[in-house]
DNA sequence: ATAAACTCCGTACATGGGTACGGGGTCAAT
DNA sequence: ATTGACCCCGTACCCATGTACGGAGTTTAT
């Protein structure tokens, strides 16, 4: 059983982020002995840790709470999975379009020989 | 000479974001005769389509208002682009190694049987 | 001349994901 | 027994980029 201040150190989240996602109902309050300090089991942190590998698959936390209430639903999982997917495939794309026009802007400035003219200005005027 | 709605509905954005473009200095306030309403030029729709154009390449309003005082300072703004060239490229990486993670995961589930053992949910554990 | 539509200003609210603060109580080490 | 480290709670604040509101003045159309 670990005091919140341990939890955090051994997950590498802050106090006030723990803190954080209980308020948001992403994990229960544990118990609180006579003193009022939180103590922690395994099951927690084990959810704690849940959270911490889906938001870095970019799952936001509202997502993240509907992923935990959706345990023992795959085809449900399975579709906001999917979902999430197509949403990054058309960031995907839409980066790589702009990779192209940023690139050509700054060639373009490379073959510039006028300092305080500049084709990047230009092309967005 | 355009009152604030005309240019507005012109550029397609709302009277408010002109407004507040102006609180945070991406373009000054025009001219306002006895009224006191806002008579712009063509000089400032040119700034703010030159705003909306920055924006949509994914430059930030700070970043906009560094290359607006950047005119004529090629080698400066050429060394924006590369940088927010950079960042769109490693988001890219990132999105794209995502990508792979979630279609993983998700082709998991089409072949998983077991209705109520989620693998994605598995291998967030 | 009256009503509708427009504008003014300042301020508060929204989103997402936290971070910081302040005044207290508690626990662990010396 | 004292000191320092830890924890409690509620609240306010941060970022970026706007959006919304409300009461008052102005312009435009009928």
């Amino acid at each position: 059983m670990k005091t919140i201040g341990k939890l955090a150190k051994a997950l590498d989240l802050s106090v006030e982020t723990i803190r954080f996602y209980e308020r948001e109902n992403l994990i229960k309050q544990p118990q609180k002995p006579l003193s009022g300090y939180r103590l922690y089991d395994d099951s927690i942190a084990n959810q704690l840790q849940f959270i911490c590998r889906a938001k870095a698959l970019g799952f936001t936390l509202k997502e993240i709470a509907s992923l935990m209430s959706m345990d023992g639903n795959c085809s449900k999982v399975e579709s906001l999975g999917l979902q999430k997917l197509k949403i990054i495939q058309s960031k995907i794309s839409d980066l790589k379009r702009l990779e192209k026009v940023i690139k050509e802007m700054t060639n373009s400035c490379k073959t510039n020989d006028d300092q305080s003219h500049c084709p990047i200005i230009a092309s967005l005027k």
